[in-house]
DNA sequence: CATGAATGAGACTTCATTCAT
DNA sequence: TATGAATGAAGTCTCATTCAT
């Protein structure tokens, strides 16, 4: 610990995961070939596989990576009573995950089809499915259900499109953060939680 | 009479249009190729190529096909005057049409990777754009835009996503269309519209 | 003779026959395609086959409607006693033969290699070797063959390639004759035939 | 030492170009398909494609590499005096050069369909035409024009086409450069120059 | 006299991956 | 720690041709 750092070794995987996030975002995980990745970095294709196993070991790089803290927030979910409190902070603590995550829940959507057929694909599904149980525990009239759906969407979907819209990213970050409390709010029937504040 | 139709003026184009749509939206654009096609159909990939340019132009077709309730709806919002009313009124059509244009939709959200470099896709996004404007009119604080988008928000993704959720299909999207209403009246400051009829 | 002309057998095969030539000398007999064809002509492809058994048809019945002048050519020179008169008049008539059936000579030449694959080819080049035949009578030291050849080599070509050129097809095609006579009188070691009259 | 040499370095490139040259003059550049190439060589289609990007690459490297006596040769002819002794040694080189180049203008002339759509046929075409410009310096009478084309058409098309004709090569070049340097003699009102020494 | 529909062959090209060095 | 060379599979597309109507 605090020990002098060490340059030694190679700094290329963190490189080619570098260079593989930026075109799997801007150009998709399929339409991005190896070829691509390599010539962008200066190194051969066959440098690619001796770093990762396989395209899809790249992605899967990159899940682990930037998929944490979503990862951290499930496991803290799954620990919490199911109250509505929880659910606020849940939905709360989504959103400051995906200023992380998004690029890898980006990839996520806009390859969807591609995905299916992976593994990888499965993995990164399967963290959605997660949060999307936290909030959804137990029975509940479809109304709630949607509510809660809803509320889920409009965080998620919010970090992914809204870069259209004008203004500043976290203003609207916290903006899409309260509509979504508010459909939380009016689903359930107990006295609301006080004031929103986001972030 | 009454017997079996003949495949005399071919109903192949529409028999490619409907494997198209449902490989597309099984396996995605690009996983989808012209052999599997042909090959679900019994035909040769020249034959697509009889009926149709390009396996673009299949997508093309199945746009104009599916996407026409929505490009409807958008010749009618840019006849109304831009009030709540008016809105409320997007948002319930937009649902509605969203019944039969879900697939291309679907599509065009799974595969925007690959549609980026399609002429398609700009046909597609622009659509999207176009629906967003109508609700989008003139300048407004961050606040409203955003809730403005997540409205909207609601109930495109909604209709795309809520199938994981147990219930029927139509009570769904009723139940997500108010929520969506709900955003919008949260926004304008004026009285809000009576009660909500969704359809 | 002097009938009337009788506009009821169709003129598609002669329209056909129009259009072929134009694409083939323009785009190549290769890249020519019998969609092309039809497509210029507002017919369907299969229209094509009622009139020609193949793609090579069309351009055998062009090469025999072009040709003809090089083929009577052939004919009267055969006749002909293997005078320096004889060669410097078919050295002239070859030049004027070429004014009808430059392009059909146009595309032998520049499709060549597709050409030697097909019967019509053969067909094509054994005109120029019978041209070539008729001024090559009996043995003649090289020196001698080679001024032939390059006679008429000289006039075919100048006939293919002068449009380069600036000035009056007419005129180049004169001038060009003129050097093809004067190779072939430096030939001949007899008293030079007198004035050169082209055409 | 002395051993077979192991094909280390691999020579397979080298190895291509040799085979599609002689494809390419044998059946044509069109009709020559990569397949064909890769087969004759005991090679994928995938191993010409890892060294030459398309197949019309692999005429430009063929192009570049038999081509270059003749780019020197445009090179030299722009720094000369425009005199009658640099047009007698131009075509006395242009003949030279040919007994290189000759394959690759094979391939251009009978191929001319195909290459007018490929952008390696208008550098080949650059080349002839320049040639050509060393000729033809300054304005002057058609007649003048006429013959200085038909010079250098006669060394031209003489090297292509003489195979035909019976007789050492290296002979018949010269006879043909003879004819040709007449040809331009005839032109200039100088006195002309001395005897012909070919090469 | 002509069409609509379809086929079979084959073209060029790209990709993820492997392996000896 | 990397590279140069190569592969096998697959993809989109075009073409000349056929045939029932």
């Amino acid at each position: 610990m605090g020990s002098t750092p060490q340059p030694r070794k190679s700094d290329t995987r963190e490189r080619i995961q570098r260079t593989a996030l930026g075109l799997f975002v801007s150009r998709g995980y399929e339409k991005t070939s190896l070829r691509e990745i390599a010539e962008e970095l200066g190194v051969t294709k066959a440098a690619l596989y001796y770093h990762f196993k396989t395209k899809e070991d790249i992605l899967g790089a990159l899940s682990d990576q930037l998929g944490r803290p979503v990862d951290e927030l499930i496991a803290w979910g799954r620990e919490q009573p199911a109250t509505l409190a929880t659910k606020r902070e849940l939905l709360r603590r989504y959103s400051a995950a995906l200023r992380e995550a998004a690029p890898i829940y980006h990839i996520l959507q806009e390859n969807q089809a591609t995905l299916r057929e992976l593994a990888i694909g499965e993995t990164l599904r399967k963290r959605v499915t997660a949060v999307s149980g936290l909030l959804h525990d137990g029975e509940a009239p479809l109304d709630t259900r949607v509510r809660l759906s809803s509320a889920l969407l409009a965080v998620h979907f919010g970090a992914l499109t809204m870069d259209a819209l004008p203004g500043d990213r976290e203003d609207k970050r916290e903006a899409v953060l309260r509509v979504a409390l508010e459909i939380l709010d009016s689903t359930a029937h107990e006295a609301p939680a006080p004031a929103v504040t986001a972030g």
